[in-house]
DNA sequence: CTGAAAGCGCTAACAC
DNA sequence: GTGTTAGCGCTTTCAG
């Protein structure tokens, strides 16, 4: 009882190792009756290709294609940090990757974008706006053949293979557990939201489990109405600043980007005002903010994690290959003073 | 400037392949001299083993094995069964796994059994209490040229090649700042701690993390004398029965094993107190605590991750191969009702 | 002590 | 349309 191999395919339905191969990876040329029962006996063996004889033997690499924001956003520039860093494990794992920054809150050049791709790669991994001009363009891709993957915000009713990112909802309501749990006292106040654009899926969704979890379970506590930041932290700075000098804020959650403006403005007045602030992902800026208590919590998606699972999904879709389900969850990490890594 | 094989350093060192191989692998029967040549050889070309070549040609799996616990533990549960759910990704990394539960308070029987272990395997990955007895062991091992990783609980003046599981320490920290932060009130009160043993040494630096912080940072809150649970959970439900009776409490923390008896005795009088308990490890039992709210937080480290991590580190030695940092640290995880996976 | 050569399980030219 | 065969970069006999 020894695990299935290409040549027990070949034999099982009555092909040679090439023909079977071809008709693994749907290349022209094979007859459909052919294709039909190689199929049959792959799925009567249950085999998978080997990852090591598969990466060993491949010439050409895969072409991966990363499009992320070109938005002055500081975890994009971790998720492009982590591209980079990454080159020699790519190299190893016979994937060639680029990146391509994108205004993503555009549809149509996001979908123009993604176009252009057709053809010219094997896998495209995106982060962008869900809009149905983007949408389509993604079912167009995936259409040509192409593996498509949405990273860190989702368009979830388009043919895309896979999303690669926490659940955002359940993220939203996390913050609003914790920044329920940490209030001080029971008398009720208001809580401030900061949101990048309601454009954006991933904070539309954050905010949504944010709102649902504070009117059910902290009912003494008031949501103001969410201002926009447009991922600017001037712009920011200055919202929040206002913000302060207007009311007694408990608490504020800032869903998207911006912190950097966030993080000043707070810093400025802290003896005014102590406000329990939670924020997302564990940038540089969000990282000395916990640090010196201004941030009391930090969730995050972990950066390098998403880029190697969308890589290793991208692979095992491509390659045939089996996938470690578990490895491959992303975790809503909660990050405060102590377990920061 | 491509990636340079075995090939280009057989020839800068002016020898084959085969011997090569032998010398990187420290294989019997090579000329001192010849072993520097090759040395000096890999060093300067910065040569590294493809993985992928590495696992398609190898013939004989590495020996790994995992030495548990054999109490009642339910994490421990978890552990084995990941080891169990791995081993077609064990098949695919050439690797034959084991596991042996040991009574590992028992330093003797721990001692014992990591020399019996001596040319039977490549690589140990054990989890025990840090004893001078083990200690040696462990150190015998090594010198002998088997890969030694401590797992969850670290032998740290030992010369284990590596420890794989959480920073204890500044998860005890997390914990008790979450713990202060749920406090509903400033007034002060009184925090019981449960411990699996002192010997362990992750309990014991849980504990130091916890107790730390609280006095720090939450001086209003006493922190009682902690009391063993033995990780019986029928014990862990007498002694917290009892402790609900004499006195009010305000939380409760549980370091190691017995949640199942603490959850027991919570849900008994719920009631009558209202405490804030914080456990470790998402076992089934701390999952339902959760869920239904006697437990606010449970401290997780991830055991699917640990028993990889601990494979691709022990492989990554034994093979020569480069490893991805960040992909092997060991997260501490916290989780609450809603980002629960 | 060292070298030559045959695989490992796939992919991809090149035949038929 | 399909089959044959030569690699991919290592490991591992088997000779010398």
């Amino acid at each position: 009882m020894t695990k299935p191999q290409l040549h027990d395919v070949a034999r099982a339905a009555g092909v040679s190792l090439a023909t079977v191969d071809r008709a693994l990876h749907r290349r022209p040329g094979v007859k459909n009756e052919t294709i039909a029962r190689v199929d049959a006996a792959v799925l009567k063996l249950g085999y998978r290709a080997d990852f090591a004889a598969t990466r060993l033997a491949r010439s050409k690499p895969r072409r991966i294609r990363f499009l992320l924001p070109s938005s002055e956003n500081s975890f994009v520039n971790l998720l492009t940090e982590q591209i980079n860093g990454l080159m020699p494990w790519f190299v190893e794992q016979r994937v060639s990757a680029a990146v391509t920054r994108i205004d993503s809150l555009s549809a149509t050049q996001v979908a123009n974008k993604l176009h252009a791709l057709r053809g010219h790669c094997d896998a495209v991994v995106v982060m962008a706006v869900d809009h149905a001009l983007v949408r389509a363009a993604i079912d167009d891709l995936v259409d040509s053949g192409i593996v498509v993957i949405t990273l860190v915000s989702d368009v979830p009713t388009s043919k895309r293979h896979q999303y690669v990112g926490i659940n955002n909802i359940s993220a939203g309501r996390v913050a609003a557990s914790l920044m329920g749990r940490f209030m001080p006292t029971a008398t009720g106040g208001e809580i401030a939201v900061a949101l990048g654009s309601r454009a954006l899926r991933d904070h539309a969704e954050r905010l949504f489990g944010f709102e649902q979890v504070i009117r059910a379970e902290f009912p003494h506590l008031t949501v103001l109405e969410p201002f926009e930041t447009h991922e600017d932290s001037r712009r920011s700075e200055r919202l929040v600043n206002d913000l302060l000098k207007k009311q007694q804020l408990l608490g504020l959650y800032s869903v998207g980007g911006g912190n950097r403006g966030i993080f000043a403005a707070l810093k400025a007045r802290q003896s005014v005002h102590k406000v329990i602030w939670i924020c997302h992902e564990l940038t540089r800026s969000n990282r000395d903010a916990i640090l010196s208590g201004h941030a009391t919590a930090v969730i995050n998606q972990d950066a390098g994690h998403e880029i190697r699972s969308s890589v290793r999904q991208a692979l095992a879709r491509l390659n045939n290959e089996r996938l470690l389900e578990d490895q491959e969850r992303i975790h809503i990490d909660i990050f405060m003073r102590d377990n920061l890594p």
